[in-house]
DNA sequence: CCTGTCGGTAAGAAACCCTGATCGATTCAT
DNA sequence: ATGAATCGATCAGGGTTTCTTACCGACAGG
């Protein structure tokens, strides 16, 4: 029923008005004459009516002055959607999910995204920060393409690229018997009041897991947990990135037997795949934060 | 640099899509399988970027979710496009310009007018009322398509099509001499104050053009013409069209020595074709004014 | 394990679009 | 006038695109 217009001779018949004839918009259009007259008449009998005049020179018949404007349009709209796809996939423009634990999202985002921004000054981002299972849900929902976690359990659906390696330590005040030491094996903290928060779980399966049921509390806010610390109540233990340095009377102290660590890493869906902004940040944070080593699966 | 986006790949996609698959897409479009997975993957490698994930089902990559809605404006908008040029050349929609003599237009057009709209709802029409000059000169200029007028001097780029003859007669006050003939000739009207108007010159040429100069007054407003003559100051001549009945003092008497007639037509132009909206009118016009003839070259 | 459905692949056929040569008409200069 | 130049139209042909037919491997459900 509907003609199909192509957007080829729609331009053939704007290169004819503004060059005055066909051989001129030939020219232009790098193609022979031929070629236009026979696209031009293609175009007319599929619309059913002439664009131009028949007689001698290249005129517009009122329809064709009619149709000339709308052409323009749909060949704009056209080109803007190619250009647009275009910058897209060239990643020109585009638009990043992406979702990180609390730690990584405080203390390694923020350097990150700057450089990132700075590489590719056209592409935005939105990061989500949650703890490793709402980043992972993030990741399995689609909701986000990218998520830098710690991976709890294995999942063939996701994609994990180990990114770095990150230690356990005691976290005390400054003022506590254990402050002053460099390094703790796990006997050192029997009969200590051990705060538990949502990283403990890592202590689990280690030589150093009968600490966990000797915990009095359990704090997963982390201006909570840092609250108590500060206040002597109670030690916890962190990985180092999640340490927050900003509290100066707080201490970490690594723990080296066991040594305990989680592996911080880059989760994106292992079926559906990335965006091309999303590729570049995935290549952007594979590069920046693993130091020599080149991407593989 | 930009690539050429075809219309009919962006609907296989939305096909896929809404169907589910390739098999199914394939169906509701009339094409075979292959066809449709040969055409997308075209798309693809154009854009330089998958628009299906690769594994089995037929799912859009993020990539391919961002463009969907894309596409779907686009081909919406060709649609558009393509119905509305349609019906401008089924004469469903459109508009056509056109002027007439005056007499024309108060007298023949608004039953005409009204008929033709009843014929064509869809369709818009301007109509312009002046003398023979200016219709042609308005039709000449390409401002209006049709006119209807009298032809004064051949004009070969312009086309006029014969519609009826429009017989010349006197027009007195009811309480004159002459009211009561049933026809004159021009030996009669001699030594009467004869009033010229803008239709004299039809007597021009003819054994009543000694009538001309003795005439006292030249009035071409319709107005001031009817109270000159309701007031009895004169007489005129006037084709029988131009007559205006409303004025019940008036009296048309035919002049039958010399038989002087106006050929009243279609103008157009001779080269620029017409708007479908206009060739709906003009056959419209043909038909209506000229029972019982074929249209001619 | 077989079977139906999925999408991908290969080869040939049809359709499409372009080129090169040529034509008739018009215009312009001589 | 008449010949040259330019215009767009036309046609045969070949190269590309885009379809169809036939077949493949992967996967899921009975």
């Amino acid at each position: 029923m509907l003609p199909e217009l192509k957007i080829q001779p729609l331009r053939y018949v704007l290169a004819i008005v503004d060059a005055g004839g066909f051989h001129a918009a030939a020219r232009q259009l790098h193609r022979t004459q031929p070629a236009v007259s026979m696209a031009v008449r293609e175009l007319e009998q599929r619309l059913g009516e002439p664009l131009f005049e028949k007689g001698g020179k290249a005129t517009l018949t009122p329809f064709g002055a009619y149709c000339l404007p709308r052409f323009r349009e749909l060949i704009t709209q056209h080109d803007r959607l190619s250009r647009e796809l275009l910058a897209q996939v060239h990643q020109q423009a585009g638009h990043v999910d992406m979702a990180a634990v609390p730690s990584v999202a405080s203390r390694l985002m923020p350097r990150l995204l700057g450089d990132f921004i700075h590489r590719y000054p056209e592409l935005r981002v939105s990061l989500q920060d949650g703890n490793a299972e709402f980043v992972r849900r993030l990741v399995a929902g689609g909701e986000v393409e990218l998520g830098i976690t710690s991976l709890w359990q294995q999942d063939d659906s996701l994609a994990f690229t180990p990114l770095m390696r990150d230690a356990v330590g005691v976290v005390c005040r400054d003022d506590h018997s254990l402050a002053g030491r460099d390094s703790l094996s796990w006997e050192a903290l029997q009969g200590q009041v051990l705060i538990r928060n949502g990283t403990s779980r890592l202590l689990e399966g280690t030589d150093a897991e009968p600490l966990l049921v000797e915990s009095a509390f359990d704090i997963s806010n982390m201006i909570s947990l840092t609250a108590m610390l500060v206040a002597g109540i109670g030690i916890t233990t962190l990985p180092r990135l999640a340490f927050p340095e900003e509290y100066e009377r707080l201490r970490f102290i690594p723990l080296v037997d066991p040594q305990v660590e989680r592996e911080l890493g880059l989760l994106r869906s292992g079926q559906r795949s990335l965006s091309p902004a999303a590729q570049a940040m995935e290549a952007f944070v594979i590069e920046s934060l693993r130091p020599g080593a080149a991407a593989g699966p």
